[in-house]
DNA sequence: ATTTATGCAAACTATTTGCATTGCC
DNA sequence: GGCAATGCAAATAGTTTGCATAAAT
């Protein structure tokens, strides 16, 4: 592995983030002036595949990565837009039961309402369609 | 509503399958020659939000529609890449269980290996990584 | 007639790829 | 020296948007 590549790599793993391809290469490039976005994309891709790091898709038009390999899913608020890990007990098996074909993996996003914007407006899901 | 409107509408409702836009154009095409691309984004994303169809995000790298509005989540087979609709019975209340924010939605994809490829190749995951 | 929707083309965002060059064992 | 990784720029895919025209009420 080369230095760029541990630089790319080190910067998703030290993150406690969810990362934008774009904070990536922001934040490689104080190491790595002349690194060029395609590259950025090569190594995330292999990363991603070989399972070093863990790709989140389905938050916005952009894909994310995360360092944390640790089986958990997301919740984004869709007020305030915060993206935040969650861990479901039991979330595989209650599926799986119900389910004919073998399951192999979950994504699950949660839509949430944050209790900091439940706070600072508690009408959020009595207005029209979904509080919006 | 104009002609086309309840066009595009109708070709999204009258359909049981997850359809790309571009399926969804080629469809209109045949009623609406002249038909644009935009039109058909424009009109697709008025549907979406005014919840008289239903956006499917996180498959692959373009989004699809689907008119089925009852709350299910959907499947992916990781061989073949069939979509499923999936029904698990107390999803909602099994997560809300679990997390301390308000949940408004969930959108859940079940990546799976469907029990026809499982015929074909019953060392799917026994292999490397996911089996793929 | 006036408002709203449409077609068209250009713009935009995210991502991938071909290729000449560079860096590493 | 030779193979793999990189920078660069162009290409691609998906989607959005400005604007003149056309359709609907």
């Amino acid at each position: 592995m080369t230095r760029l590549q541990k630089s790319i790599l080190e910067v998703v793993k030290r993150s406690e983030a969810h990362l934008s391809v774009k904070e990536i290469y922001a934040l490689v490039q104080s190491d790595f002036p002349t690194v060029a976005m395609g590259t950025i994309y090569r190594n995330l891709n292999q990363f991603a595949e070989d399972r070093l790091i863990r790709r989140v898709s389905g938050l916005g038009s952009a894909d994310l990565f995360e360092g944390n390999l640790a089986i958990h899913n997301h919740s984004q608020c869709l007020s305030c837009g915060k993206v935040t890990d969650v861990h479901i007990l039991g979330l595989k098996e209650f599926i799986q039961e119900q389910i004919g074909d073998e399951t192999v993996s979950l994504d699950l996003l949660v839509n949430v309402i944050c209790s900091d914007c439940m706070k600072k407006d508690s009408n959020f899901l009595k207005g029209t369609k979904d509080g919006k």
